[in-house]
DNA sequence: TAAGAAATACTACAATTGTAGTAAATCGTC
DNA sequence: GACGATTTACTACAATTGTAGTATTTCTTA
């Protein structure tokens, strides 16, 4: 890998590099008004923040269609999202425990989601005792 | 309820509740002392941000021994965590699913976990239908 | 009760963030 | 190629946050 992408966003700046993920790439005008209209800052207010994402590393300038330039992302949401998890977990005292009971609490798993997740646990088990089965195997011949 | 405790804390403010919350109810001077000495700030940086805690109403002054405040907390661990949870949730669209996701990729949730999550769940369900059951004997009787 | 220690109250200041205005460059079009 | 529209570049400024110093008050104890 070239850089560590240890970009530190804030909540307005991940606001509009959500806009950006969705768009794929755009202009600011784009970003601008692909924001909800409720709360729609100023135009070069969206600017400066694009301006900083772009020090910061978080965009490029793609391209430039008439007078405007085109960014598109540098960083995956996907990275990104893992990141805010990986920082809450650690707020959290680094154990999923607590985690998964605010997941219950809320209300907003249900027991689909769980067996899902069980299933899903349940191959990367598999796939390990295979691993483990196949280097056994080289050990020995 | 009286206050809905809406309130903000950064990263560093957290840190001193943490301490505060392991600690019970302290004074700055212990709040400091029990900060990690790797990185620990000046005694007076201590003492701004408890101030700023108060101003935010997220402590309180307990009480006086000799000449220093003694401080507690007027939030709870857990409802901090679980507002930034929520949050959390919030920015990664509100479904569960990609936590959970990340949950299981982090490697850091055992089956042990998925089943003990399930069977919580399973017991609310349980509880609910009771209710239901009781509700309905009501509305007939 | 006076001195020294400790705490508080108040002030300061740079970095970051939210928010936007203004001037200058550039583009499309008549 | 001049002009209006659009963009960019640059600047500004207040609020928040991290960080701490100094002055004043208050305790404790010799």
């Amino acid at each position: 890998m070239t850089t560590p992408k240890n970009i530190q966003l804030t909540k307005f700046e991940l606001e509009i590099m959500d806009a950006l993920w969705g768009l794929g790439t755009a202009s600011v005008r784009e970003i601008q008004e692909h924001l909800p209209e409720s709360r729609r800052p100023a135009y070069t207010t969206v600017q400066t923040i694009v301006n900083r994402l772009e020090e910061k590393g978080a965009v490029r300038r793609a391209k430039k269609i008439g007078n405007a330039f085109v960014f598109e992302p540098t960083i995956t949401r996907k990275s990104v999202h893992r990141r805010l998890f990986d920082e809450l977990l650690d707020l959290l005292g680094g154990s999923a425990r607590p985690l998964m009971s605010h997941l219950v609490e809320s209300g907003k798993v249900t027991l689909e989601d769980v067996r899902e997740m069980e299933s899903t646990l349940n191959r990367i088990e598999a796939e390990k005792a295979v691993q483990t089965t196949t280097a056994d195997k080289q050990r020995k011949g």
